[in-house]
Order: C-alpha cells, then sequence, then structure tokens
RNA sequence: GCCUCCGUAGUUCAAUGGAUAGAACAAAAGUUUCCUAAACUUUAGAUCCGGGUUCGAUUCCCGGCGAAGGUACCA
C-alpha cells in the first residue's frame, strides 16, 4: 500500500477517535511535504476544522499527537498554519528500498494473456512529403504512450496508417512527370522521401504562378484556383487513379516505393516500431462502400451535384462532405473505412488516435458517424489529441519551406552530441563505434527529452537558431546521471561488494536519503498516472526532479569511501536503485540510457 | 461571424483548489589533490487586465485584451 494511502487511514481512524466522527476520504488531502519543511507527508488540515470545531493550528497539534503516540511508523511532526507535516519512522524507507531491489521491473504491471487491448495509432504521414519535426512530436508522443499503457497491463498495437492516396500525392506524380526528366533516388542521390517532397513543392510553386496569371486576367482568387490548369490535371489524376488507370498506378507505385524507404531510415533512426501498417488505398473502398451503405440507410443524403453529406447540425456541428461530387472520396470517407477494418482485425477495447489538436473537430465528427452508422464503439474512440510545435514566427508550412526536416534536425543532435563529447574528452578511451553508439543515443536523447517533457496538449516552441541543449533540465543530464552511477557500481564490482543483499533496517540514514527513496517509491504512481493522463511528460518531470535530488547526494555523500559497510552497501542499493528506474522511466519514453558518456 | 485551445521570470517549460508560484537556459559570482564538473552552490528575475465563488485561485466561473487552430469538395 502507498503511504499517502496508509496515512490517509490514519488520519481517518484519528478523527473518529478524538472527535468522534466519520471522515469521507475524499476530504483527506495528504501530500508529500514540501522542500522547505520538514517532514515526509503532509495533510492538510483545513476540511477538519469545522469538524474539530477549533483553529487548524489546533486541531492540526491534536491529530499529530494522537498519530505519533498511537502509530510507530509515524515519529515526529510540527504544524504550520493549516498543514500538519508527519515524519515517517527511517526503516520504513528501508523496508521499501528492499522492496525495490528484490523487483527486477518495478513500476511496471505485467501484461497478462486476458489483459484488454489498445489499440494506438500515430504517425500516419502522407507519402507526398518527407517527415519533419511536427511529425517527430507525433511519433515520439504516439510510440511513448504505447510503451506506458503497456507498462500499465494493457495488450498494446501499435498502428499506423499511411496516406497513400489522395490529391496531394497527385500534385507530387504529376510535377514529377511534367518537370522530373526520369529523376530517382539514385540518379539524385536524394532520399526517396526528400525527393518526391521536392517534387511537391514544385507542383506549389508552378500552380501558384498559374493563379497569379490567371488573377492578372481579371480572374478573381476563388475561380482561379480552380480554373488553373494544373489543378485540374491532378483532379483528373486522381480520378484517373480511382478509376486503376494502369499508367497512374505504376507511377504512384513508383513513387511511394521511394517515400517507403525514405521512411524506413527516419523511423529506424527515430527508434519508432508499428505491429500493423494500414494503407489508405486499401481502407477507402470500405469507407466509401460504408458511406454509401448509409446513403442508402438515409443516415446521410446527396447533393444535385452528387457529392454525398451527413447532416450533424442536430449535434450541434455542422455539414460534413463525405464524397466529392466526382464520386472520389475524402479524408473523412477513409477514416471510417480504416476504423471498421481495425475493429474486424482485433478484438479492440479502446482505440486511441495520436493527432494533432488542429483535428479535433475531424474527430469530434468521426466518432458520431461511426456511431449513425450502427457502431457502437465509435462513441468510444480516445482522440489524444497533441498541440503544434511552431518556430519563434508562427507555423511551419511546407510549402514555404519553414519546416524543420526530422532527418536533418537527427543529424545534427548526433553531431553535436559528438562534439560536446569529444571536447569534454570524455569518450578518448572508446573506439568509434562506441562513440558512434553514445553519441546517437545522447543527440537523440536531448530531442526526445525536449519533446517529451513538454504537456503533450500543449502547443510549443522550437527555435531552430538556438540548438537544444545537454545541460540542465535535458536528456542528456539524466543520462549522465546513469553513467556516473553506473561507474560507481562498475567499481564497487570491482572491489567485490555484493550489491544485491538487502539493507540492514538498523543504520541510521540521512533526511536527503529517505527524500530519495520516497521519490523512488512514487515510480509506479507516476506510471500510472501518465497512462491514465497520456502524459509522457509526468515521467519526464518525474524523472528529472529523482535525478536532480540524486545529483546533490552526489555531491555531498560519499558512497565508496564511506567507511561504514554497512552505510556503504546501503548507498550502493540505493544508487542501483536510482539507476534502474532511470532506465526504465526512459525506456517507457523510448530514449537509451548509456552506460558511460 | 461561430466553435475550440492557450496566455506564468528576458527565453523555454512546471505547479490533483493549498504553505513563501518551482526548474532550466541566458546574466552575475563561486566549487575540482576527492566515486565522471554533461555536475554542485549562491544572487537577481514572473501568474495579461477587471470582477466573482472559496478559509484559500496560476488553477473554477463571468467580462475584456492578446495569440493559435478549426469552420463543408486539402489531409
Amino acid at each position: 500500500m502507498k503511504i499517502e494511502q496508509k496515512i490517509g487511514q490514519l488520519v481517518a481512524n484519528s478523527i473518529e477517535v478524538l472527535y468522534s466522527q466519520q471522515v469521507d476520504q475524499k476530504q483527506i488531502q495528504i501530500q508529500k511535504t514540501k522542500k522547505e519543511f520538514e517532514g515526509d507527508v503532509t495533510i492538510v488540515i483545513f476540511p477538519f476544522v469545522k469538524i474539530a470545531r477549533k483553529s487548524p493550528e489546533a486541531t492540526g497539534q491534536e491529530i499529530g499527537e494522537y498519530l505519533v503516540q498511537n502509530t510507530p511508523l509515524i515519529v515526529a511532526f510540527n504544524v504550520i498554519k493549516g498543514f500538519l507535516n508527519v515524519s515517517i519512522q527511517k526503516s520504513y524507507w528501508i523496508e521499501e528500498l528492499n522492496l525495490m531491489q528484490v523487483n527486477p521491473h518495478y513500476g511496471m504491471s505485467p501484461v497478462t494473456e486476458d489483459a484488454p487491448t489498445m489499440m494506438i495509432e500515430y504517425s500516419s504521414p502522407n507519402t507526398n512529403k518527407p517527415l519533419h519535426l511536427g511529425h517527430i512530436r507525433n511519433n515520439l508522443l504516439g510510440y511513448s504512450i504505447a510503451n506506458i499503457q503497456k507498462a500499465n497491463g494493457w495488450k498494446v498495437v501499435k498502428t499506423n496508417i499511411v496516406n497513400d492516396r489522395g490529391i496531394h500525392i497527385c500534385k507530387s506524380m504529376l510535377a514529377w512527370q511534367k518537370f522530373g526528366k526520369g529523376e530517382t533516388p539514385e540518379s539524385s542521390g536524394m532520399k526517396g522521401d526528400h525527393l518526391v517532397g521536392k517534387y511537391y513543392v514544385i507542383f506549389d510553386k508552378a500552380y501558384k504562378a498559374e493563379v497569379a496569371e490567371l488573377m492578372d486576367k481579371g480572374a478573381n482568387e476563388e475561380d482561379a484556383k480552380k480554373m488553373a490548369p494544373l489543378m485540374i490535371e491532378a483532379q483528373k489524376m486522381l480520378l484517373a487513379w480511382e478509376n486503376n488507370d494502369a499508367e497512374v498506378r505504376k507511377l504512384w507505385q513508383t513513387m511511394n516505393s521511394w517515400v517507403y524507404d525514405g521512411f524506413d531510415i527516419t523511423y529506424r533512426q527515430l527508434g519508432v516500431d508499428f505491429d500493423k501498417i494500414y494503407y489508405e488505398s486499401n481502407t477507402y473502398l470500405t469507407g466509401k462502400s460504408e458511406v454509401e451503405r448509409g446513403l442508402k440507410e438515409n443516415v446521410f443524403y446527396q447533393r444535385p451535384d452528387g457529392s454525398v453529406w451527413a447532416d450533424l447540425t442536430a449535434d450541434g456541428l455542422d455539414e460534413k462532405l463525405l464524397l466529392r461530387a466526382d464520386g472520389t472520396s475524402v479524408y473523412m470517407t477513409q477514416d471510417i473505412g480504416t476504423a471498421k477494418l481495425r475493429y474486424n482485425d482485433f478484438d479492440i477495447k479502446k482505440m486511441v488516435y495520436v493527432v494533432g489538436n488542429e483535428q479535433n473537430y475531424h474527430f469530434q465528427v468521426l466518432s458520431i458517424l461511426l456511431d449513425k452508422l450502427g457502431y457502437a464503439w465509435g462513441k468510444n474512440l480516445v482522440h489524444f489529441s497533441y498541440g503544434m510545435v511552431e518556430l519563434p514566427e508562427g507555423k511551419m508550412k511546407s510549402r514555404e519551406g519553414t519546416v524543420v526536416d526530422a532527418d536533418d534536425l537527427m543529424a545534427e543532435m548526433i553531431a553535436t552530441a559528438r562534439e560536446t563529447s569529444q571536447e569534454l574528452g570524455k569518450l578518448d578511451n572508446c573506439n568509434e563505434q562506441e562513440i558512434d553508439q553514445i553519441a546517437g543515443m545522447v543527440g537523440l536523447g536531448a530531442l526526445k527529452y525536449f519533446i517529451l517533457k513538454v504537456d503533450p496538449r500543449k502547443n510549443m516552441t522550437f527555435n531552430p537558431k538556438e540548438s537544444i541543449d545537454f545541460n540542465g533540465n535535458t536528456g542528456p543530464f539524466i543520462q549522465y546521471t546513469h553513467a556516473r552511477i553506473k561507474s560507481v557500481l562498475r567499481k564497487a564490482a570491482e572491489q567485490e561488494i555484493d550489491v544485491h543483499a538487502p539493507v540492514s533496517t538498523e543504520i541510521i540514514i540521512s533526511e536527503k536519503e529517505s527524500t530519495l527513496i520516497q521519490m523512488l517509491a512514487e515510480f509506479p504512481q507516476t506510471i500510472r498516472q501518465a497512462g491514465e493522463e497520456f502524459s509522457p511528460a509526468l515521467i519526464a518531470n518525474y524523472l528529472y526532479d529523482l535525478v536532480k535530488e540524486y545529483n546533490q547526494f552526489y555531491h555531498d555523500f560519499s558512497i565508496l569511501r564511506e567507511e561504514n559497510s554497512a552505510l556503504k552497501h546501503f548507498r550502493l542499493v540505493l544508487s542501483e536503485e536510482i539507476a534502474k528506474v532511470i532506465k526504465t522511466g526512459m525506456g517507457l519514453l523510448g530514449i537509451d540510457v548509456p552506460e558511460r558518456m
């Protein structure tokens, strides 16, 4: 049982004895004592003053006295304003530490045979351009939240829906056909996704020029955008694609395969993966037939031009297009089909979409549409809506070339990590392969932590001109602490000290040390909360606090040089458990930790 | 216009309705004959404005101001 629960019960008992009144568990607020006060756990007294009919100070005093006299667990107390701070017996913390030591999966719940399945969709790229920083946030969040849910006992299926068809792809294809002169990844030396992205930009430029020209000739903007020959051609190509035109399909396949080769490299570098990949080209027909069924059953309606719509005004929303007038499908059509196929393929208890908050409306609508189509699970979709990554000047725009490219950014981070290591002379005894490995861990660790430490729901800012830090509240700071502990443990092993024996509860430990154990004891509930709130940031911030505290301890106390061998043993065990929690916690974030750095 | 989200040190981020609003970076000063100084210590610095609810509000409610996103044939 957690210490907060134990104390909560003790407080409830004491109030019953002192004031002969039952008190609701919800009224008992227990929190960790703030650093500047003495004690381990704090009880908020304000809710009890009415019951006690005394001042908060007097009430706190009475409860404190009762607790100290009647429970060996609580050895001291102080009251400040309406807060009762109690100190827990030190041996309790040592026992807690001994329990952690024998549990190699400390903090993680096992995934049982009959555990429910959570499907998590993330990444979901379009195949017309390479991945950028926004995708990085998506991928890191998706991958991490999958780890966290597994740690909370869910069976997790990671999935990716690749948006491999649609008007955007046709734009790249058309531009390549017109201006590409047969260029390939091999002939150009470009990564496939970057090559295709290049033609997406070329299309946009040429298209804008056409629109401008039409407007010069007197057309208004709206008409010009529709009349531009390139747009008309792209739409024709999409129609040809949906009609299975052999030539269009062949080009489509070729260019998409270039993109996939590129994405594979990016995903591998980023360290993310998927259990099942869906392609829009395989799911949109199911979506179309679902929409057609809905039309027959009068759930949807058709306009005179042939387009199909859902009227959601009764739900307080707008009307939503489901099939264009020319019969081609849109984003929503595809998502309906994909959802249906997924529920056919897996026994899904919870379906989670990791998608940016710019699509809040889309998922609200999707949920309602599925429900209207008769799928009971439609209402239970979870949209894990995360905030945008913005530049100091505002939103990234791929067409304006302001995006921060994923491959470039990762490469820069790793290069910086390597330079820093060299400057500090940390890896002088390592061979090239080890240096590569550590620079990769540290560079990516810095990037991943930078992104994951922020509350996912909030927009965040990234300034490309300021490099991501390696000092302070950063991934490398946490990695460094791990490496440092491992170094101490290696030396202990050389001295043949057995760190696996339990710690004696007889030894006297300091305030700093019991605080560290208390923080370690919070790890399981932090994982639980991170899962419930879908927030890897909670784990990131927890680890930072823990490591910050440990570094102070490391600075002020001796470990291997401690003369009292029981104390030395305790400090080694404590350090090892800190390292274990760092490794597990960082693992949940998808960040590797090195043995040395 | 309508809907949603956001507004905390110079900057980037924290804070289940609780104590003196925490960190980091940047700025200033210091710590290494000692287990890794990617560390540690010290100084200075913030809740957009106005009301309300509450013993207590950065947090909840209302009204301003400011920024972002969505809003029917882009995904």
